[in-house]
DNA sequence: GGGAATCGGTACCTTTCAGTACCAAAACGG
DNA sequence: CCGTTTTGGTACTGAAAGGTACCGATTCCC
């Protein structure tokens, strides 16, 4: 048990693994990210051993340490990875002039497809550990994803208060009270792993009925 | 350094230490998880080291080992304990025959004052951690809580809609919106540790909003 | 008051895991 | 085609933490 796999036996096994090639930074750094994405859900860890990412991805301790400066470094790295695919659907597709249920009801659904989705899961768990060993990686997180969507909601409402559709005190509140709604009771369910992802038509009902209810709520009278 | 504070020097100092008393269970156990409670709020962690603990509370590994049987014994107990303090204030005073009104806010008090808690946080981050590794515990910690308190609240708004003051398609799910609105986006900055805890004032200022909108949303007309 | 049971304290063992060093092999460049 | 650079693999080191054993002291009970 000495090691190597490739000098094993023959000079040149020339047809077992067919050769365990070499890859360019970008492809590890990439192979190494996915693989500590699918680990952390499957282990539902914050982020898994170096180990345990190296088995799966290839490459060596070298490799972590040179693409990303250590595990502060990956952390921060997957982080940026599971944001940049979750957050950005957020925000698409929407603007402050389009009708307004209409809107709620594309914010709501993206919420809740990205939020509830197990990456959406592993992301929040990831961002809650280390919310007080580094607090400027939760700030940052707040303002790309949260505070971001939620600015943009309150302009949205802001806007059709000022068509007279709505009436509330600070959009700003009724902002922040919508899409608590939308993460309802769902998203506590989610992250204590007491249900599996939703489907669409639980998605669907429950949208029409946070629309529904808060429509309602803020409609102009 | 060989050991021992007490027949180090001279055969009893008989005034050094005011004597290092020796508790009884129910003392030790209990100073135990105060430790642990109070530590884990401090380190912001889930559950923090034995050492630590001990440090702390006095006695020693096998005190923790005699009373909890283990670390995973003590997480069950600190869980049992965090729980106990700060999910019955979620039931009390409220039956099912009360004012709607009233019934909403002291729920929506309630449940803000103790999920926003640093308590209430480090009871959370407790909870989530551990439910994959212990999905029988994230269950059961969901019956006793979140689970019974929705059950109440839907209760509450199913005798309402039978008094014909509000309609709703189903009231588990108008259940299920009210509380994620009363956690809205301050739960969120709250895990985060992007805010202080709570004034009395934001409190009732947020209330307030909740239970406005919430009860426009759903009033029959 | 003396013996037995229990409790407190320390040391040790084992595991896990991040960080580092070093060696071998492959790709690259002249 | 050979040497340099880069990349992959393994082993070692040290720290952290949980579990266990053992010794001494205290308390309880007969």
């Amino acid at each position: 048990m000495q090691h190597d796999k490739r000098s094993g036996v023959g000079p040149t096994p020339a047809s077992a693994t067919p050769k365990p090639r070499r890859l360019k930074h970008g492809e590890r750094r990439a192979a190494l990210l996915r693989a500590a994405k699918e680990l952390s859900v499957e282990q539902n860890v914050a982020i898994p051993s170096l180990d345990a990412i190296i088995e799966r991805a290839g490459g060596s301790r070298r490799s972590i340490y040179t693409e990303f400066g250590g595990k502060e470094g990956l952390r921060d790295a997957l982080l940026a990875e599971i944001s940049g695919e979750i957050l950005p659907a957020l925000h698409e597709g929407i603007d402050r002039d389009m009708d307004l249920r209409a809107a709620l009801i594309h914010f709501a659904r993206s919420l809740v497809s990205a939020l509830m989705s197990e990456h959406g899961i592993g992301m929040s768990r990831l961002i809650m550990q280390d919310s007080f060993s580094s607090p400027a990686r939760a700030r940052t997180f707040y303002a790309k994803g949260p505070g971001k969507g939620l600015k943009l909601l309150a302009d949205i409402l802001e806007a059709a208060r000022a068509r007279g559709e709505i009436a509330v005190k600070d959009c700003a509140s009724a902002a922040a009270c919508f899409s608590g709604m939308v993460r309802g009771n769902l998203y506590l369910e989610r992250v204590l792993r007491l249900r599996p992802p939703l489907s669409e038509a639980e998605i669907e009902a429950h949208v029409d009925t946070v629309v529904d209810i808060f429509l309602e709520g803020v409609r102009a009278r």
